[in-house]
RNA sequence: GGGGUUGUAGUUCAACUGGUUAGAGCACCGGCCUGUCACGCCGGAAGUUGCGGGUUCGAGUCCCGUCAAUCCCGCCA
């Protein structure tokens, strides 16, 4: 190759004036002012200008004349400061440029379907279409960095604490226990199946067994449900396991990494040790499982104050054995109508039946539901929602989960139009003391509201027959700005422990044996007491970027019906491959 | 599985209450210009208004269906 670089664009500096220096890189853009014209020449490192002058030959500048954006050239020059009046102090090489010698144009560009150098051009769909040209952007050039510099603080942090970095198969067997496995035929093994994980869970409890004491995984984990802004159906988790150790141990840990992430990756300061909020405590607060603590606003518990009340709403709630819930949204008093019958609809997402509420002004209380409040419940209502005139308070009269999350939603929605959200603050909480089991609404049926290898509390252990949902799990959650961004448990390393709580979960002794049993056994022949964590790495990924989607700091991601507009997956194949691996459509 | 939003030139958007030949910036093509850096100036080309149907004298605009993207609920052990 001609003109092979020897610096790259963004490396050129000051000091390396009158220096002869080749470079390689893509157009990104062409200023012709007729006696000269310069080139922005853009490589991963950064852009440098270059300066093409009329005493270089007729056919060169011809060249340069037809030179469009994204073409690929090299060219050798002299370092120059520019004159003083002509510095660029939007580019870090802005005080000099290079004196174009020679030049060469690698390989011409069709003019893209939306511009590099202006991000706010094209749909998503035609980005994801096109991403290799999306991929050169300064976005997500950044984005990808943050990406690999974290994946690097991860395993550094981690091997120098011992843990050690093991793979674990991506063809494994299907145990569709909890999400939709992605399964893949075997050709060898007709109407025999894998599937990919939806994470190493097994395989680390089973390098624990091993003696592996301390293990991790920057692993790629599948499943196959439907997608969110921040959930694709191929992830990355940092996978963690620990022996020998209690929640304190891995939280302890856990969170020295991810400060250190913070630290090293974008300058940001994490104070720990992090708070610990409960289950309850989270829910009751914040009206959410994974609460972002960048702003106030706490829900306020309101069953006696309700009672008093003579709003059949409250009322009916309570003999039901639900609960009121109120939330005090600051200065939003003014608030129409429409704006109202808006948050309402938004409220019945979470399964709300209504939304009531009540405008504070300094004679009291107006409009809404004022007229089922006493006089007399007024000033002890306003004191214990810390309600101000100017105010609105919400209430939510309902099951204990549906109350909470419905008003936890609002407090979110609210924070955003108030602007109460800080971008630049990162705060992250452990959320702790989770119950071990949920209640399937549909089929009644208790399932693990981890995940079945999960560890009750000790304490709690005699009452997994007589009263599951009372008992709690040893696992624990980090929430980041509102983002679940880990989670993780104590396992079960007892076989009998073990069949419990399969039984509890309604899987009998034979499915268990046939599903589970290599872990059971295996916890037959000297199971270390052990627990660990998985954080989700792009959702983390995405926090540290600033980004509000996971598509914004993954290469290559799917739409939201899991499809890559770029190559075409999912596609059809050849029958002759179906037949190979013994299917047929239906 | 359900709900919301969006779909107009390569691209980002506009087009009033249904009314003339669907406009503008950027990109593209041609020309001018020796200190620009989102260069500037002059000119040009560029459209199945996502697709299919309906209402109407007349549809980018209203209605029905469909497709795609996106956001949310369910779901995500």
């Amino acid at each position: 190759m001609r003109l092979k670089r020897d610096h790259h664009c963004g490396q050129l500096t000051e000091d390396l004036r009158d220096r002869i220096v080749c470079i390689n890189g893509w157009v990104n853009a062409r200023r012709d002012l007729g006696g000269i014209s310069f080139v922005d020449v853009r490589d991963r490192y950064g852009i440098i200008q270059v300066r093409f002058g009329a005493e270089l030959p007729e056919s060169l500048l011809k060249e340069v004349k037809h030179l469009n954006n994204e073409d690929v050239v090299a060219v050798r020059g002299r370092i120059a400061v520019r004159p003083s009046d002509s510095v660029n102090p939007k580019i870090p090489t802005g005080t000099i440029e290079l004196l174009a010698e020679d030049f060469a144009l690698l390989n011409k560009a069709k003019p893209t379907p939306f511009e590099i150098n202006k991000r706010q051009t094209g749909s998503e769909d035609l980005r994801l279409k096109y991403r290799y040209l999306d991929l050169r952007t300064a976005e997500l050039q950044r984005n990808m960095q943050i990406r690999h510099h974290t994946a690097q603080v991860v395993r550094r942090f981690l091997s120098d604490k011992d843990f050690m970095e093991i793979e674990t198969p991506v063809l494994m067997k299907s145990t569709p226990e909890g999400a939709r496995d992605y399964l893949v035929p075997s050709r060898i093994n007709p109407g025999k199946f894998y599937a990919l994980p939806q994470s190493p869970q097994q395989y680390k409890q089973l390098l624990m067994v091993a003696g592996y004491d301390r293990y991790f995984q920057i692993v790629k984990c599948f499943r196959d449900e439907d997608l969110r802004a921040d959930r694709q159906p191929e992830f990355t988790q940092i996978d963690c396991e620990m022996s020998f150790v209690d929640e304190e141990d891995v939280r302890s840990i856990m969170e020295v990494m991810i400060a250190e992430v913070f630290r090293k990756v974008i300058g940001v300061t994490i104070p720990l040790p992090l708070p610990v909020l409960s289950f309850h405590e989270a829910m009751e607060r914040y009206g959410s499982d994974k609460p972002d603590l960048r702003f106030d606003m706490e829900i306020c518990k309101l069953d006696e104050l309700a009672a008093q009340t003579d709003f059949s709403v409250f009322k009916t709630a309570l003999e039901q054995g639900g609960v009121v819930r109120a939330l005090t949204i600051p200065d939003a008093a003014d608030f129409s109508r429409k704006t109202m019958d808006e948050l309402t609809e938004q409220v019945k997402k979470y399964g709300a039946k209504g939304l009531a509420y009540v405008k504070v002004d300094k004679n009291g209380l107006q409009s809404g539901i004022a007229k089922f409040i006493p006089a007399a419940l007024v000033p002890g209502l306003l004191q214990h929602c810390k309600a101000k005139a100017g105010d609105l308070i919400c209430f939510a009269a309902d099951e204990w989960e549906t109350a909470l999350t419905s008003l936890g939603a609002l407090r979110l929605m609210m924070a955003k139009h108030f602007g109460l959200i800080n971008k630049d603050e990162y705060k992250a909480v452990w959320v702790t003391d989770f119950p071990l089991f949920e209640k399937d609404p549909e089929s009644g049926r208790l399932m693990a509201r981890h995940h079945p290898f999960t560890s009750p509390k000790t304490e709690d252990l005699d009452k997994l027959e007589s009263d599951p949902m009372a008992v709690k799990a040893r696992a624990y959650d980090m929430a980041l700005n509102g983002y679940e961004i880990g989670g993780g448990s104590i396992r079960i390393h007892n076989r009998d422990l073990q069949s419990r709580m399969f039984k509890a979960l309604g899987i009998g002794p034979e499915e268990a044996q046939e599903k589970f049993g290599f872990l059971m056994n295996a916890f037959e022949y000297g199971a270390p007491p052990h627990g660990g964590i998985a954080f989700g790495f792009d959702r983390l990924i995405m926090v540290l970027c600033g980004e509000d989607s996971i598509r914004e700091v993954i290469a290559f991601p799917k739409t939201t019906t899991a499809q890559s507009p770029m190559d075409g997956a999912p596609s059809e194949v050849d029958p002759k491959q179906l037949d190979e691996l013994h299917i047929r459509l239906k």
